[in-house]
Order: structure tokens, then sequence, then C-alpha cells
DNA sequence: CCCCTCTGGTGAATCGTTTCATCAAGAAGT
DNA sequence: ACTTCTTGATGAAACGATTCACCAGAGGGG
């Protein structure tokens, strides 16, 4: 039945201990010269008070950052969900905390995430970016302190402070188009994001390196990377019947919709139309049949970029292990 | 090749546009009795700087939130995602944001993370809890004025100021076991986290009712509930070889845990085993047999948690609707 | 006896805002 | 001409912590 309490601050624990403010922050912070028995008593004090320092007014004096910006692109994507986790084990270890924002694959949406965690005074920010020369690149030199770690893209050599981390995309392009090369696929087609808003794009240089070196025939097709964006893709081109398809796309979460889409028109994923997606998510082994992907590790991505922003130093690009998990949903198509 | 500048700060612009820094706010919050020639000039000036108010600093101030703690049970459940994005999205429209932080079914962290953001000075806590009687039953008297909502879990009456907002358990409960029922089923088999941290006490007690009610042979299991610890628990009890089992379970995400534990036993789900999950994920649709599963708009979910948070009033708990996606992986049993 | 060091402690400045109380000066009312 | 209002503006006090600069006194060495 106490009264609801105003907020106790360090002059009411001071109060209390019968010292003044500043030798009550020192004892509980063992900055200043304090005496055991003073310390002591400020320590019992705090305790029974239920003293909890606000941090708004430490960081705002002591110019400390403990909270981190993410800007995910899209909070429906359980990949971004392990990244977190990721992320959030290692600020967890510090004491730090995360501010997740979604950027919607919206550019407006991305500036006015980048605006706001400029003003919250945040040790750092974490950003998958949507496309190249966005918000971001307005928006560095007007905060130079402020460290930068963009994942799963491509670097951008014209924004020179930020670090990179992200799949090795060359070894997953190389990897996916070796798997389809060695089942007798004459082609592949790459989905990617739309022309403005695609961010890796270093894969598509790759693609079609390699699809060269090959002498494969490759195709990039653009779209709207949701489910329903990609399932409209995919029942185009597999309706307009123009051979065996085999689809690259960025996310598990994407390929289950290239699976629907055959599903619609009575194909079979794995004879009738290929797929190789990104991420290994949980559920994809379960999928009819199993869905073949690029497994990489998210949470070590998470810890990675968590790291680059709470050890600033050089930019660095981290390139993290792909590994290629076959499933079945690649068709056989050599007999 | 400007020089890395100090932050710019309010005292900047009044001295710029030469008034003083009261003048100065004032134009900007449009607040006090300014000369609209003041404001014009504030406002240039503010613009010149590239000036951006220090939000710690005018929270500290206004004592305003705009800072909202959601502690989930689990990063790597896509459940979460969609109730974070509800949430998000409201909270993008009042320009707050979110910091979240993770329990991971440990009491400890759930503690941990609520004295966090108890000194965060958080306009709302969003908690998932682990448990009934957790860390939440000592850290509400302490923070009188933050309000809180719990999700997903059935309202606790002994903590009277928090909202409920989850799943009409009693109504999932009741399809799943009418969904059994017609089909020939027996019985059934609740999953639950282990008896500490049950949060969802009701939805066992409404378990039992309609068990009996119908005649059906209720068992309740508990079992750590990630992937790991739901697979485990299916196969042994398949295993036992008790006959037919019929599981609901929590999430999509554990209904996914048993098709893998019956794989290994060489079981078919929707002939030898049955599941009921809850959630309807989006890939659940794809498992071979599809999931049958309860539908829960998450998204609503979280604006309604969003909603109580930032409109705080009477304590209240809200029932989303729930209902039944019959996708075959529950077998009929009588011919 | 004087000077110096060391310990424990304090008042006040500071971080960057918002906002209260006050004020000057001109307009308006009587 | 004297009061009263209104407008535009200002200095200073918050908010709640950290920390700098200073101080009293005890003890030690010469």
């Amino acid at each position: 039945m106490t009264p609801a309490r105003k907020r106790v601050t360090l002059r009411d624990v001071a109060a209390r201990a019968e010292v003044s403010v500043a030798q009550a922050s020192f004892a509980l912070n063992g900055r200043g010269r304090v005496a055991p028995a003073t310390i002591e008593r400020v320590r019992r004090a705090a305790a029974e008070l239920d003293y909890q320092a606000d941090s708004r007014a430490r960081r705002l004096r002591t110019g400390e950052r403990s909270a981190y910006g993410v800007i995910i692109r899209n909070m429906r994507n359980p990949f971004f969900l392990d990244v977190l986790r990721g992320m959030e084990v290692r600020a967890h270890r510090q004491g730090a905390f995360l501010i997740i924002l979604s950027s919607d694959y919206d550019v407006e949406r991305e500036g006015a995430a980048l605006r706001r965690l400029g003003t919250e005074g945040v040790g750092g920010v974490a950003i998958a970016p949507i496309g190249r020369h966005g918000p971001l690149t307005e928006w560095l030199p007007r905060h130079p302190d402020i460290p930068v770690v963009a994942f799963n893209c491509t670097s951008d050599p014209s924004v020179g402070r930020v670090s990179t981390v992200g799949p090795d995309d060359g070894v997953a392009i190389t990897l996916a188009l070796e798997h389809l090369r060695v089942r007798g696929h004459r082609g592949a087609t790459l989905v990617m994001a739309p022309e403005g808003l695609a961010a890796d794009w270093g894969r598509e240089e790759e693609f079609y390196r390699r699809c060269a070196e090959w002498g494969l025939a490759g195709t990039v097709v653009r779209c709207p990377l949701d489910h329903a964006g990609v399932a409209r893709m995919a029942t185009e081109r597999m309706g307009a019947g123009t051979g065996h398809e085999a689809f690259v796309v960025n996310s598990d979460y994407l390929g289950a919709a290239v699976y629907d889409a055959a599903r619609a028109l009575d194909l079979r994923v794995g004879r009738d139309v290929s797929v190789i997606a990104h991420d290994d998510l949980p559920t994809s082994a379960l999928l009819a049949p199993g869905l073949t992907t690029l497994r990489l590790d998210r949470e070590s991505l998470g810890d990675h970029v968590m790291r680059l922003l709470s050890e600033p130093g050089e930019p660095e690009t981290v390139r993290l292990p792909v590994r290629l998990v076959d499933r079945g949903s690649v068709a056989r198509l050599d007999g």
C-alpha cells in the first residue's frame, strides 16, 4: 500500500546515507576516494531505497552510448531474427541493447530510421541497406563519430567508413551454379530486387561471370522480394513455358514462394522446376521436396556485426563461409 | 573535407540566429510567443547547421518516454517477428521505437531485462513472460508508473495492473479437440513448457475440462519448448508405442519438430501420428503433409499490445480470435 | 614549529534540453 | 497622463547523473 512514490534519485540515496551527492556517486561507481565505511553505508542506502541510476541522465553526462541501432529490411523474414539474436547475445554481454527499426524496403523509411538513430545518441548503427546510394550516403558525413556496419550487402566503395559483413557471394554463386551444372542444367535465373533497391550488386556480377565461364544461359529477373512478388514472378516465367527454369533466390522464405507458384501450376519442384535458395531456415528441410539451400551461420553474422560496431577500427569486409545443403529441389536433367 | 565537427547544439543555433537559447527552443517547438520573423530565422539557422535535438537531453528534461521495451521469449521464433512488426508499425506512427530484449526462457535473463528497462526510462514494457510469479511480480510494484502488457500468456490475477493480449485459449483448445474428436481420436497430448515456466496456465485447465466433457484421454507433457526439446519428447512418446498420439503444440515452429521426430522413426504425420499447432507460419502450408494449425493474426496482436501500452487505462484482457486451418496433419482414425 | 602529503569529503559545473518567472516596451483603454 | 494588456524576448532553474577543483584535517619529516 505504499503510495506511488516518485522516482528515487541519487540525491535521496545521498541524503539517507548522510553524504554528499558526489560522494554517493563515487561510492556506487567506485571512482573517487571513498572510505570503505562510507561505501558500505551508501550501498545499503541504495539497496534499501531500491535505487537505480537513470541511464538517460548518466549517458547525457558521460556521452557513453550503450544503445545500438539496427535497421533491417523486413520484419517478417526469419533470417533477420537469427542475426538479431547473434547481435543481442554480444550486446547483452556488454550491457548494451538494441533499438530495432524496419525499413520495409522503403527508402523513405530507411532515411527516417537513420535520422532517428542520429538523434538518439546511439553507439553504432547496423543496417541492411535496401539499395546503393540510399539515404546512408547523405547520413554518413553528418554523423562522423557513429560507427556503421552494413550487413547482407556488397560493400559500396563510395562510402569509405562502413564495414561490411555478409555471405561470401562469390562462393555462394559458384556453389549454386556448380550444383546446377553437374545436374545437366543449361541455364539459371537469378532473382534480385528491383534496380534501385538491389544492395547486392556483386552477386549479379559474379553470376554473369560464372555463367559465361561455364557456358550457362544466365538471366537476371527483378521483382519485389516478398512472398507475393516472387510468387507472381515465378508464375509468369513458368507459365511462359520456355523450358526448365532454375531459380536462384535470396532466401528460403522466397524459395517457398516458388513452391507455391509451382503447386498452383501443377508443376513439381525438383522435377519440372528447380530452386536454390539462401539461408537454410529450420522449416526448409520439411518442405516436399526439401529445399536445396546455401547455408550461412546467421548468428555468427550478427556476432560479427556487433563486434565491428563495438570495437571500431579500420573498416573491414567480412565474408562468411557458405555451404550448399542439397535436399532435392534441383532437378537432374541429364537422366 | 569538413573537420569532424562537434555535435551541433541548440546553443549554436541560437547564437547563429542571434536569439536566446530559450527563444530558439520555443521557435523550433512552436511553444512560447515568438515573432514569425524570429521563427523563420531560427529555422534557417537550424537547417544550415543541420541541427538535430539530442533526444536523450530532451527526454531527461520533459520526462517524455518514447521508447518501449519488449521482452520476448525466443529470438528464433518467427512468431515474435510478426508481433514485433505489429508493434513497430504503431510505434512508428507515434514516433516511438522499440527496445528488444530476449529472455531465452531464462528467469535470470528475464529479470535482468526488466531491471534494464526500468533504468532506461521506457514508456512501457511488453513482455511474453516465461512463467507465473516470475521476476515481474517483484518488478511491478517498484515501477508503478510504467504500463505493462503481457502477451501470449493467460492473465495472472495476482498482478492487477497488467493488461493481457493473447489468443483466445478457450476457443483454441476447443477447436483443436473438436477437430480430433470428429476424426475419431480418443485422446490428445498437450505439450507445455516445464512446470515453473508455463505462462499459459489457463490453456491446461481448459484442455482438461474439454477432454472430460468429450470423454477424451487428455495428457499434458512438459518439455523445453524449443526444437530439440520437443523433438526429443515426441521421439520418446512415439517410441513408447502407446498407440496413436495426437500432439497439440504451442507453435508451428514446434510442430515442425514433431515432423522431424516422426520422420526419424519412419512414421507419417497425418497417418501414424497427428499434430495440431498454433500460429500458421508461412512455411507451414508447404510441409508434407501441410500442418493443421490454429491461426492467429499476429500483427494485430502486436498492434493491440502497443495500443494498450501507449494509451494506458484500466487493465484490459484482449482475447484474439483464432481459427483452425486444416491441412491434413491430423489422421482420420475412424476410417 | 613549519611545510608537505595523503585521505576523505564537498560544492558547483556540466551534459543539452525545456520551461518558469520576469521584463521591456509599445499599444490600448479610461 | 496613468494604468493595464499584449507581444516578444530573456536569464536561470530544472531534469539526474558524473566529475573537476578545492578544502579540512591528520600524520610525517625536517
